[in-house]
DNA sequence: CCTTTCATGTAACCTGTTACATGATTGG
DNA sequence: CCAATCATGTAACAGGTTACATGAAAGG
């Protein structure tokens, strides 16, 4: 579970309620979930209960009170640890590939409509990450060594885009060669 | 859930027990399921109750029985309509983004040791990647067709990891020219 | 002797998603 | 007038994981 991190990673910056912290999650496609209350409000309460955020309830005029959390000491450190650990490998989801594993099943017709359907999505999630703006920069740079692990992070996700997108215009090309 | 589509597609090619897609899910990687007994067999019987599947129960000396599912007209509907669904975009879980995300936090060393335990971890996939052989082509290949396609996945799951490789190195690459 | 293979199945658990609930305020 | 924003929270569910259970046979 590194939700759990990403939210002390963010709480670092700056102290933040679990509503900032949602809006930053889903937003940002760096932190690949949705965002949804559930995790982050629970998480936020179970860190709470652990001693690795500190809580602090604003109360409002006219809008509903703001639970602000901060990191503690302890905190830092859970999440520093963490972070020397050695790194997962990463895990993808691919129902496209499933999908093409049976697409002999198709008329060619159907298979060129799902290649070209493929490539326009990755082609708007390429221009979404191009986009993308990363929230950590959005309020204060850390520091210029933050600034560059953030752009790393953004250059992976556009690398990424960019070879599956190569991928299919490479099998389209290879079709297209064949048949047509 | 795919994993019900996977099963579907590997019943196509011949008719086998939940064993034998538990080990073939559970080998390949292009089935990025752990191949876990509760989703298979569970898959199966519910797909069976629907009239997707066929069942026939063989009894063996000195070994439990094997029960056999072969697809049925109606299945084979069903995993063509999904074929022809739009496809949707591939999912990525990526922890390692989170910890370089907060990798200021940590000395120089620490990130030199955090990339290079990154770059290992992804070598050896690419490594499995190569000699992953595809399970349909190991019985009897469909068509060519099929084999054509099977081609393509393979070679997705390796400019994956082949693009996921050159990006940390050249974040090694970058911060072995500034400071080193 | 211990582990693996064959073959099916159950139980408990974790992660994450969508949808719902409240209730005032602002904006098109 | 309807939708979105602010802000927290609950409930139900879907998807997937690990671990356990059985019991015989084969292999190192």
């Amino acid at each position: 579970m590194s939700i759990e991190y990403a939210i002390l990673g963010l709480l670092i910056n700056q102290p933040m309620s679990g509503y900032d912290l949602k809006k930053i999650i889903s937003r940002s496609n760096t932190f690949y979930w949705s965002g949804n209350n559930n995790q982050i409000y629970n998480q936020l309460i179970s860190l709470h209960q652990d001693g690795f955020l500190s809580q602090e309830t604003i109360f409002q005029e006219n809008k509903p009170p703001r639970k602000i959390y901060a990191i503690t000491e302890s905190g830092k450190e859970k999440l520093i640890a963490w972070l020397r650990l050695k790194p997962l490998p990463p895990e993808r989801k691919h129902p496209f590939l499933i999908q093409l594993a049976w697409a002999n099943l198709l008329s060619e017709s159907d298979v060129d409509e799902l290649l070209a359907a493929y490539e326009e999505e990755i082609t708007t999630q390429l221009i979404l990450a191009q986009h993308q703006q990363v929230p950590s920069l959005a309020n204060e740079i850390a520091t210029t060594r933050q600034a560059f692990f953030w752009e790393q992070i953004q250059k992976n996700w556009m690398a990424y885009y960019r070879t599956e997108l190569e991928w299919v215009q490479s099998i389209q090309n290879e079709l297209g060669n064949k048949a047509r």
